[in-house]
DNA sequence: GCCGGAAGTGATACACTGTAACAAAGCCGC
DNA sequence: GCGGCTTTGTTACAGTGTATCACTTCCGGC
């Protein structure tokens, strides 16, 4: 699903009908858009993270990045990977999937509503996000129900995606 | 909140609006019956667990369990525990909060839909569990636009319960 | 009652995830 | 250049969850 990364990057080669993960290039423009914006360092370890997270083929582990930015004559420690995370989530950039301990890029340029779904695919791995204005405002509903002031709230599902499904239909 | 427990039993004293939790001898009746349905063992150590995360103030994690049903003598061990809590989740009688790495016990009978939503409250650390069927319709709309077709999924809202905005009010 | 397999538990070790604390290096305004 | 701040490196550690294997308990069939 769109967890896979493209090798190319022409602007829009995807014909499939569901939510999309932005291109590369666009989540690197407004990384260094918003650091500006907030007088904030884009450093080279946060782009390297960040990069990591975009380029990995399923949602990786801190660790898996710690391991990816290694390489032999420079070990990137777990900690420091967690830093740059917590600098990119606060920036919106990236989000964490509690259920699986991993981290996936944001594909909307979602500077508002900030309420989204994630679709976990049992079968590939690949995390979709998407939008649900319905379940926003049913969700709303029912926390005023409750008397429930939200703060933020996770909706994670898992389930098959279109694209395993057909994949097994075929098979 | 609801999390906290009654230390005495009558069957309905709250006059609150929001969900409730079931009471510790309905859960352990509820218990036994799917046991004996299932033709599965209800044995001491899992009557232990479940009785630890009900009577427990907030949510505990796995190593609380363990530490709270070990004593001079006998000591219980987390693996021992997560696989009671594993049992019992199968079971639907408990619930893991992904985004705490905490459990609670399933405030609902609801043997049935299985979608819930879980208020967990930043101040005093409660977690209270609701159904929403505008969520889970507006839910299902979106998987269906999504082509995903979802397993099972969790919904975790954290903010503040009305309780604790109450009392943070009064001071 | 006994026996044999299945289920459950104990115990140890280990992998994975995340944080605390402090030192060293880099950036920036003065 | 100096002094203060942010970032990164390094080490150690806390917290969460799983694998493995041995031992016990339970339960159905004989």
């Amino acid at each position: 699903m769109s967890a896979a990364g493209h090798s190319h990057d022409h602007a829009h080669d995807h014909a499939h009908g569901h939510s999309c993960k932005a291109e590369p290039a666009a989540i690197l423009a407004r990384a260094e858009e918003l650091c500006r914006e907030r007088a904030v360092q884009f450093t080279a370890l946060r782009r390297e993270v960040l990069d990591a997270v975009v380029a990995s083929e399923k949602p990786p582990g801190a660790y898996d990045i710690a391991e990816r930015l290694s390489r032999p004559g420079r070990r990137v420690a777990p900690v420091s990977v967690y830093r740059a995370l917590d600098f990119l989530m606060e920036l919106g950039l990236v989000h964490r999937i509690a259920s699986r301990n991993a981290f996936v890029p944001c594909a909307h340029a979602h500077g508002a509503s900030e309420n989204v779904v994630f679709l976990i695919c049992r079968t590939c791995g690949g995390i979709d996000e998407t939008t649900s204005p319905e379940v926003e405002s049913g969700l709303g509903k029912t926390l005023k129900r409750a008397g429930f002031t939200p703060a933020h709230s996770i909706l994670e599902v898992e389930g098959d995606c279109g694209a395993c499904r057909d994949k097994a239909r075929r098979a």
